[in-house]
DNA sequence: GTCTATACGCTGATAGAC
DNA sequence: GTCTATCAGCGTATAGAC
């Protein structure tokens, strides 16, 4: 039957209907104040399918959880494979989150603004997942290798990385309004600053002092 | 009736009860996850006495909310009284938010851990309450006195206190093992460096590389 | 595999006695 | 002011037709 034009079918597969749909229903209502029924409607699908699917409201955010942690793993490989310094890993690090900020907000919120042990109790938390161990890992090589000053591991981390976070979180509760990558380049200065060793210090800050 | 022994009456006024009980409920299980039959039960009260003192679950919230956030403000009012310095001022928050996570868990996961949107809609984001905006104006001024580079406040802001509040977050999250103030000297020297002007920072480096 | 209709439990909230 | 008993509604989950 050439001319029997069907339904577009399937525009998305199922199951990807339907996490896309909680993606954006948990991230712009909380986990706990959307219904299961509310995913039903917004993805265009039957609440069978879903208990189908994922077995439950809790088996959609676990996959969720998963998919966009393995995403962000994905994302940290490639930046680690593309650049050899520490360094130089945790500015594009940096980057990368600045720019998926903008273009991923779902996704961003929902890594950054929830409370996952409230919903995915036995998941790992979330700086126990593979991205995070792996920046903590650039970090330390980075002391190994000089480019850091031997500090504590948690505290350089937390000071190289604190503040993109910080910024993202902002950004996210619309306190920030210009798009995160406006300030790159002012926040990698001010972030790595603090834990460079001396003499890689002293060239930035003068550059940054005449600017 | 001299002798009659009465049950120790009123060991704490009633409603301190409740929100002490709310309190340790809502951060150790989550908000969503608590039912007021649970907190009337910890309070060793009746479901009228909240309801006629707080009006429900979200009344309990709020009150809190409001307490906690008042009792911050207050903290750091005493620092900005104690210290003129911006510089100075903010390593004190900086201390005082260390010390504040050993000795007040409960506060600083109710603050740090919580996605308050979800369940105290109508209240004010967390970083636009009087402390946080008070400490946005620290660092604003110290860009003033030029004891902090002038850049974005953001940027400025997110940098300085950005570390911190990862730090807490993370030893809330029993990541980190030590206690935070173990960390305070190296946290406020990495976190600094990034945003204070050249001559202030070239002596501290020096200072940091010879220990 | 997908859907509809239904059941069951829990939670927030109230009414009214003390 | 404090309590107990009870209600109404919602949200998860299932059973069974298509």
């Amino acid at each position: 039957m050439p001319y029997l034009k069907r339904e577009a079918p399937n525009p998305e597969p199922i199951d990807c209907r339907i996490l896309t749909a909680a993606l954006d229903l948990f991230v712009n209502s909380g986990y706990h104040n959307v219904s299961v029924h509310e995913i039903q409607k917004q993805a265009d699908v039957s609440i069978g399918s879903i208990y189908k699917h994922f077995g439950g409201k809790d088996g959609i955010a676990k996959a969720l959880y998963k998919h966009i942690l393995n995403e962000m793993d994905e994302l940290v490989d490639d930046v680690m494979n593309e650049h050899k310094s520490p360094k130089k890993q945790c500015e594009e690090i940096i980057r990368l989150l600045c720019g998926y900020t903008e273009t991923h907000y779902d996704i961003m919120a929902f890594i950054f603004h929830a409370k996952h042990t409230e919903f995915v109790p036995d998941e790992p938390l979330i700086c126990n997942t593979l991205p995070f161990i792996k920046i903590r890992e650039i970090v330390k090589s980075g002391m190994e290798c000089g480019e850091f000053r031997e500090i504590n591991s948690w505290v350089a981390a937390s000071t190289i990385f604190g503040g993109v976070i910080r910024m993202i979180q902002l950004r996210l509760d619309n306190m920030i309004e210009e798009p995160l990558p406006t300030y790159f380049e002012t926040l990698i200065d001010a972030s790595l600053n603090g834990v460079l060793t001396s003499d890689t210090t002293k060239t930035d800050n003068k550059i940054s002092a005449v600017l």
